[in-house]
RNA sequence: CCAGAGGUGGCGGAGUGGCCAAUCGCAAUAGACUGUAAAUCUAUCGGGGCAACCCUACGGGGGUUCGAAUCCCUCCCUCUGGA
């Protein structure tokens, strides 16, 4: 049986499937908790590096974790840093080792983590769900270089298994652990990466980063062999996932938790997701093609003083033109992204809640 | 009327004899963005062949020169100060 409902640490359930906008930094850019709630978004993804940098796990812990810090009230869930070990410790300057990652970002302090602080971290950010700190298979990756990073990412999972178990409190619930499967486009590997994930034992199983195959499509195979070889009960994270149809897709095949940059990202610069549908209720997500793209700061919308969207109860759709929008964005003003960005985030809402039928 | 300053591509604004179809910024158009180094980045941006080419272009007209947005003459217009 998938399961059915994420459970917070405060006891509150959630129906399934889930998509979590990103708040790397405690924050869901352009916008403050009564926005995001306002597009009805279930809970947030913040990030143990970026927390740790800033404004450091010990200042989080002594106010009681991120939800307190930050007063959020909805799930919230952390990932790893494991992705920066890639984006940063690999690109831009740093080193990874079996030991660990130190990152240097230009006129930054040197920052470093290991599986054990990872966890630890997130303990203190007190977050629902946490992932393992994992090392990515960068796109592309050959065999032997993508073995390498499964091979660490499976010692730091271990590590990371009993760091949670030595830490995590003993009484009361305690937050999900992700592990997470890398191998790249080696199916095999990504399968072995599974099975041995499994051996040591986690509450469910992630995976993403960056997968797009070489020409930008995204790679089905990937998730379905490792759905084929991960338990029934196991909570299936697509990291980083994705595109609306992607995420459409990878629901309908058992996937389901998400979190992703692009409706935040995307409404910031000027990319908005429109339903092709006139109304919520006939919203079909199985048609091919069932939103487009709006780019709000065209000439051709300066006078239109039409909603940006009919299919959609949010409040740049019930309160505001296309005309004004184009206008906030023409001008630079920062309402436009956040008028985007909440905009953006009810489409995914409304997305899940459409989706949530497959759960039941 | 006199004295200064100036008129450059949709706009702002460089350029003062050839390397200028003309720096750059804005606007416009197209594209990218997937566990956020990102309110960012890339491309195009006079017309046509869409390359090596040709045409029309730097207020109008005329001239000097092998060659002018750049020099000279003249006309028109704008701004500032003075009668």
């Amino acid at each position: 049986m998938t399961p059915t409902q994420f459970e917070t640490l405060d006891g509150v359930k959630l129906p399934y499937p889930l998509f979590f906008p990103d708040a790397t930094r405690a924050v869901v850019k352009a916008l403050d908790n009564t926005d995001i709630e306002s597009t009805q978004t279930p809970g947030i993804l913040v990030n143990t590096l970026h927390l740790h940098m800033s404004p450091g796990a010990d200042v989080i812990k002594k106010q009681g974790g991120v939800r307190k810090f930050m007063d959020w009230h909805g799930a919230i869930i952390s990932d790893s840093g494991g992705f920066q070990v890639m984006s940063i410790a690999k690109n831009v300057g740093g080193k990874v080792n079996d030991q660990g990652v130190t990152f240097q970002l230009p006129n930054q302090p040197k920052s470093k983590l290991t599986p054990e602080l990872s966890i630890k971290i997130q303990l203190a950010l007190k977050t629902d769900l946490m992932v393992v700190l994992d090392d990515f298979t960068p796109p592309g990756a050959s065999l032997e270089e993508a073995r390498a990073t499964v091979e660490r990412t499976i010692l730091w999972a271990k590590q990371c298994r009993e760091a949670f178990d030595t830490y995590a409190p003993k009484t009361g619930k305690k937050p999900y652990l992700i592990g997470v499967v890398q191998g790249g486009d080696h199916l095999e590997l990504r399968a072995e990466c599974t099975k041995r994930l499994v051996e040591i034992g986690f509450d469910g199983l992630g995976y993403g980063g960056w997968p797009m195959n070489d020409r930008g499509d995204f790679n089905y195979d990937v998730p379905r062999v490792i759905r084929e070889h991960s338990p029934e009960n196991y909570i299936l994270y697509g990291l980083g996932v994705g595109k609306p149809q992607e995420v459409v897709r990878l629901v309908k095949e058992g996937w389901s938790v998400f979190d992703c940059v692009l409706p935040t990202r995307d409404a910031r610069h000027k990319r908005l997701y429109v339903y092709n549908a006139k109304t919520i209720d006939g919203i079909d997500l199985d048609e091919e093609k069932f939103y487009s793209y709006y780019t709000p700061d065209k000439e051709k919308y300066y006078r239109d003083d039409s909603p940006v969207s009919t299919a959609c109860d949010c409040i740049l759709c019930t309160r505001y033109s296309k005309s004004y929008l184009a206008h906030l964005f023409r001008i630079g003003d920062m309402t436009a992204g956040r008028l985007a960005t909440i905009h953006n985030l009810r489409f995914y809402s409304i997305m899940m809640e459409k989706l949530r039928g497959l759960f039941e």
